[in-house]
RNA sequence: GGGCGAGUGGCGGAACGGCAGACGCGCCGGCCUUAGGAGCCGGUGUCGCAAGACGUGCGAGUUCGAAUCUCGCCUCGCCCACCA
């Protein structure tokens, strides 16, 4: 080894490798020259590229930077491949922590949540991360929540938004109602807090998403993760069946109205079982039973739903004296109530078949009613002792009058048509998800637009008056009801009907409104007289690509796609979905493999860690651990092997100085090898990015590094093979690692700014192998390796195969029974059988 | 109970049905240093001196060939759960 191709001598003229002195300096240049922004006039190719935006809690972490890394690289990439990227960021503006923080320290929410806002694009602009900060938008500021309510108006005047009665989740430590999508585990839990929910009975404001419901479970066209998708379809929880009308004794009643997904079955209904909670229960309970039946609907509604809901718990019900018919077999069957029909799904009633419907038979055989098997397989098995809930493909009923010994999936339209006939029943869908609780009873959140008057009720506040400000002089002390119901100046208003005195809605929105139409503002981010303008969002919607967390599956991301059919709907937006395509990342773990938390003493603070390797080392680090979508712990000696590969790229980037490495013998094909790796990594680069496949990104990068540092060992440094690796390497690098990648550019005389060259394109002479390697089995075991040509002819290969030794010991002389070649890949060679 | 994922070296992880363990960490050895918790070079699946054998949670199957496909188990994770 020459001195000059010493690495430690080449080092001393490079100088170190530090961070420090360099990104700092690009960002403020990429900022000054607005490389980020995106322009509507711009006449290339539209990509929105978007990642959810964070709640400004204070600080980002370091899952902040995995989650905006990622699509900030592909963003990047496709800068670089000439299309108009738009990549904005926002905050979450509204939310509770601020007003606990008021509450706890005495500082206001909009202070505290401005203060943090602050800090956070400050150390998103730490990452490098390239957003275009021109179109931010900040959820608590009025000039986006004024067209909220403004949006909120439309729904209200569409009949998408309405104030009604329900059943509500009520966390009792935030005081505060809950969307049931809100409410987590088993346990249900505040997802806010963790504290377990109650149930509550008051007036709130719904969204009507359930009219969207057969909507949002179709995916055709949007390309979402599968755990996603069943997540929501799950959740909308479509069941096909049948309502049914059971004619009761009772004069002047109207008949009680059952859903089943089983009407194959009616013949086995041999009671009723209504929700304590149905209309109909005072109505029929007859005098004898009316102090039981009282008495467990008063227990039913102390009852948390936790009790409720669990299904280990023995069944309960009481008998309400009365009867029904069964409109099939026209039998007399006693209706009961039990606490385990849910008032809320359904009808609130049901047919009880025992003999089909474990739940059924549990309560049948507890209180002793008939249980009756309408349905057999061909065999004419019946369990014994529990409920026959499985199917068999041969299965038909039985005992079922003139439908005995049809098959049961015939069974269920034809008995459906029957009741339809008869005006007693007709096919039916119903849905297990519910209209989405809106309102919140907390100060710091979007006003809902709405003044009540005495003479004409809920009045919509007329678009002229918005926005509905947030007061500031508001008084924190920790009474449990919004502040907003004790500031006069707030709830003072005049009816838009009448002229006269009315009170103003203290609810606020939730949150989660805020985010089901950011994405739209960010087409428009400084209109003042509409939400956004249509020509902006027909230009840029929908997102291309959309990024963030699962955990908001059945929330967030179920809210926005319903938003964007409802305002398809009223005309605002043309497209029918807000993204094409969606992506989650994964969770980084603390370095003990578990959730990053204060109490373990695990958290890694990206402050500390960028000062210590510079933020492109912490990005590619963060990158490298694993894929994408699945996260990982942190190393914290890892992160070091990535700090070592920048350093080796860093010395190998320096410009030549004084004449290029002597060439030896053999340095042509070295050089050939050399330009092999470079464009074959083009490629695999290219669509590991597109793919999100960002580790082996990197390690394609580490390789080609190797091949480079190897190279210049040999003395390749300085030529021309060599010069096109490592600006190609440059170029891959720059999406990943922009800082060191820009400033290397620099030092090699190329012009400003790396990050607006085109994407490089490998050359496919180059991209092929000159030689392939090619691997000989026998009976599919590795014996021996050939090198050849990528053009040789099979006939000649099988020869060189067979020819081998390590082939010949096992084939003892005899003839191959086969011989298998898949081109470019290997040859298998068959024993004979003995 | 239902749905969806995932099980590969000491660790994070690679691998269109075709060379298992790319890339990196750690570890071992060496170089350079007054020094090394810096940097650089080499080695590193297991057993074996070697030739070689064995290896992707377990058990079957399909195939010339299975980490990969099929079936049945086991374990872990996430989501939902008295939803008729």
């Amino acid at each position: 080894m020459t001195t000059e191709t010493r690495p430690g001598a080449s080092r001393e003229r490079a100088g170190r490798f530090d961070p420090a002195t360099f990104e700092p300096k690009w960002r403020q240049r990429w900022e000054a020259d607005q490389l980020y922004a995106a322009r509507d006039d711009d006449p290339r190719p539209k990509r929105y590229i978007l990642t959810m935006y964070p709640y400004p809690s204070g600080d980002l972490h370091i899952g902040h930077w995995y989650a905006m890394t990622g699509p900030d690289i592909v963003a990047r990439m496709h800068r670089m491949q000439g299309e108009n990227v738009m990549f904005p960021m926002g905050f979450d503006g509204f939310g509770l922590p601020a007003e606990n923080a008021a509450i706890d320290r005495g500082i206001h929410p909009a202070e505290w949540t401005y203060a943090n806002i602050d800090n956070m694009r400050r150390q998103m602009r730490l990452m490098g991360a390239g957003f275009d900060w021109a179109r931010e938008v900040v959820t608590c500021d009025p000039s986006y929540y004024r067209w909220q309510q403004w949006l909120f108006l439309k729904f209200y005047e569409a009949g998408l938004a309405y104030k009604a009665m329900g059943a509500v989740d009520w966390c009792p430590k935030d005081k505060v109602v809950l969307a049931r999508e809100q409410v987590e585990g088993t346990d249900r839990r505040c997802w806010r807090c963790g504290t377990p929910v109650e149930k509550r009975d008051l007036e709130q404001w719904w969204f009507r998403i359930t009219n969207y419901s057969d909507e949002l479970l179709n995916f055709e066209g949007i390309d979402y993760p599968e755990p996603i998708k069943a997540m929501q379809t799950n959740w909308i929880g479509r069941s096909e069946g049948a309502e049914i009308d059971f004619p009761t004794e009772a004069d002047d009643v109207e008949p009680i109205r059952v859903f089943t997904t089983r009407p194959d079955t009616i013949f086995g209904a041999t009671f009723m079982v209504l929700a304590p909670e149905h209309p109909l229960v005072p109505v029929l309970t007859t005098e004898d039973r009316k102090a039981d039946v009282e008495a467990y609907v008063a227990a039913a509604r102390r009852a948390t739903e936790i009790d409720r809901l669990n299904t280990e718990r023995e069944k309960t019900g009481v008998f309400t004296g009365a009867y029904a018919i069964n409109p099939m077999t026209n039998e007399r069957i006693p209706i009961w109530i039990a606490d385990y029909v849910l008032p809320g799904y359904g009808t609130g009633a049901i047919m009880a078949v025992p003999a089909h419907d474990e739940r059924d038979y549990e309560f049948a055989t507890k209180f002793d009613l008939p249980i009756r098997y309408v349905v057999a397989p061909a065999s004419g098995e019946l369990p014994t002792g529990r409920a026959l809930v499985e199917h068999t493909a041969d299965e038909v009923l039985i005992d079922s009058g003139e439908f005995t010994g049809m098959p049961a999936s015939e069974a269920i339209r034809a008995i459906t048509r029957a009741l339809e006939e008869r005006g007693q029943g007709s096919f039916a869908v119903t849905y297990r998800q519910r209209d989405w609780v809106a309102g919140r009873q907390r100060y710091w959140g979007c006003p809902i637009p709405i003044v009540y008057c005495e003479q004409h009720g809920a009045q919509p506040v007329p678009e002229s008056e918005l926005p509905v400000v947030l007061p500031m002089d508001v008084d924190f002390s920790p009474t449990g009801v919004s502040p907003l119901q004790s500031h006069e100046g707030f709830l003072k208003a005049t009816c838009p009907a009448c002229g006269g005195p009315a009170r103003r809605e203290t609810d606020t929105m939730d949150t989660f409104v805020d985010s089901s139409w950011y994405f739209l503002r960010y087409c428009s981010p400084n209109a003042d007289d509409a939400p956004f303008h249509r020509d902006q969002v027909d230009a840029w919607m929908p997102i291309d690509l959309y990024t963030g967390g699962a955990e908001h599956a059945v929330m967030h991301l179920l809210y926005f796609r319903f938003f964007t059919k409802a305002l398809r709907d009223l005309g605002l937006v043309g497209v029918d979905e807000p993204t094409l395509k969606l992506r989650n990342q994964g969770q980084i773990l603390g370095a003990d493999h578990n959730r990053m938390s204060k109490s373990r003493g695990n958290v890694q603070a990206p402050d500390e860690l960028v000062a210590r390797y510079g933020a492109d080392a912490v990005r590619a680090f963060l990158m490298f651990i694993g894929p994408w979508d699945q996260g990982g712990p942190w190393s914290p000696t890892g992160i070091d092997g990535v700090h070592r590969w920048l350093g080796r790229v860093w010395h190998a980037a320096q410009p030549a100085e004084g004449p290029s490495e002597p060439i030896g013998p053999g340095a042509d094909a070295l050089q050939r090898a050399l330009r092999h790796a470079t464009h074959s990594t083009i490629d695999g680069v290219t669509e590991d990015i597109e793919d999100f496949r960002f580790n082996t990104a990197i390690s394609k990068l580490m390789a080609l590094t190797n091949a480079i540092t190897r190279s210049r060992e040999a003395g390749l440094a300085g030529s021309e093979a060599y010069d096109e690796a490592i600006e190609i390497l440059l170029l891959l690098m720059a999406p990943i690692t922009p800082h060191i990648a820009e400033e290397l550019w620099e030092r090699r005389g190329k012009p400003y700014s790396i990050h607006q060259q085109p994407w490089p394109m490998a050359d496919p002479e180059w991209a092929a192998a000159e030689t392939i390697e090619l691997p000989v089995q026998v009976d599919g075991k590795l014996r021996d390796r050939l090198v050849v040509t990528p053009d040789t002819p099979a006939e000649e290969i099988e020869r060189m195969a067979l020819a081998s030794e390590h082939v010949q010991r096992y084939l003892n002389g005899r003839p191959p029974a086969r011989v298998i070649q898949i081109p470019g890949r290997l040859v298998n060679v068959v024993t004979p059988k003995d």
